[in-house]
DNA sequence: TCTTGTATTTGTAACAATTACAAAGATACA
DNA sequence: TGTATCTTTGTAATTGTTACAAATACAAGA
């Protein structure tokens, strides 16, 4: 909770209860939470947190490059604390999303063109993970 | 439109008016249309045409890997035609996707994994298209 | 400490994309 | 022609997100 403060400042992110609170999470949870899944989470322990709250707080953090918004659930947006370079993959039986580490760093740079201006990169696999395999 | 026909039976899907209209769009306009965009273009020529059988027409064809839906667009759901291995690249100023074909295959491979049942790989760019780029 | 301006949070309403569902229409074939 | 099945349609419900204004917290100066 305290670390998350210090975590926030890094960032140029001036911390506030919610804020700390959420940035804890997700230093703490790192299963790529969606908004619900962090409200959910958090509102038990802070009744009168809002979700609109914890959106305006997931823009921040995004714009400030303390999080990265990932696309690859179409159906809602999630959120990831490592903004290091790496790929994830997504179960589409449970949904849960998944780190995929170790990818040569080369594919994760950006092509050559004139045309676009590229600032970001996003590597996704989907499958079925291990427990939904069945066996 | 006839061509479309026999386009859709090489997939082993029915043709009916409404699905070789839109296996038509896409086949004749590659823009990784949303649903919304396949409904508006058509609905002038097809006065009738429910939003919702649009909706069921390209889950029919993804279903029966005739077309891709890509996740690339948060906001809604986008759809290839092109089916092959290429990436995309997404403005986040106006929101166009466009194709970035000529990536090494090797990254197209589906990395070792034991855990994992990975049966597709989405590689998506962002940033500022030409026009958008200003200049 | 009070005052006042600014930043943040909250709750509600509006919006947009998608899904559910049942009725209507088209198609195939006995 | 009759009947079962497939497909389309329109509407309503659901869900995720955004807009917005009021309430609250914070920060600095008087
Ligand atoms: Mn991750
Ligand atoms: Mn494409
Ligand atoms: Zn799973
Ligand atoms: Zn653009």
């Amino acid at each position: 909770m305290y670390e998350s403060h210090q975590y926030l400042r890094q960032f140029s992110i001036k911390p506030s209860v919610q804020r700390s609170a959420v940035m804890n999470f997700l230093l703490k949870n790192r299963i790529h939470p969606t908004i619900d899944e962090i409200y959910l989470a958090l509102s038990p322990s802070m009744p009168t947190l809002s979700k609109t709250t914890v959106y305006n707080t997931l823009d921040l953090f995004v714009e400030r490059g303390a999080v990265r918004a990932l696309a690859i659930d179409e159906r809602n947006a999630r959120y990831d604390v490592d903004v290091s370079a790496h790929a994830h993959f997504m179960c589409r039986s449970c949904g849960t999303v998944h780190d995929i580490f170790g990818l040569k760093t080369q594919m994760f740079q950006i092509p050559e063109t004139t045309k676009l201006n590229i600032d970001a990169v996003e590597i996704s696999y989907f499958g079925k993970c291990e427990k939904c395999s069945g066996n």
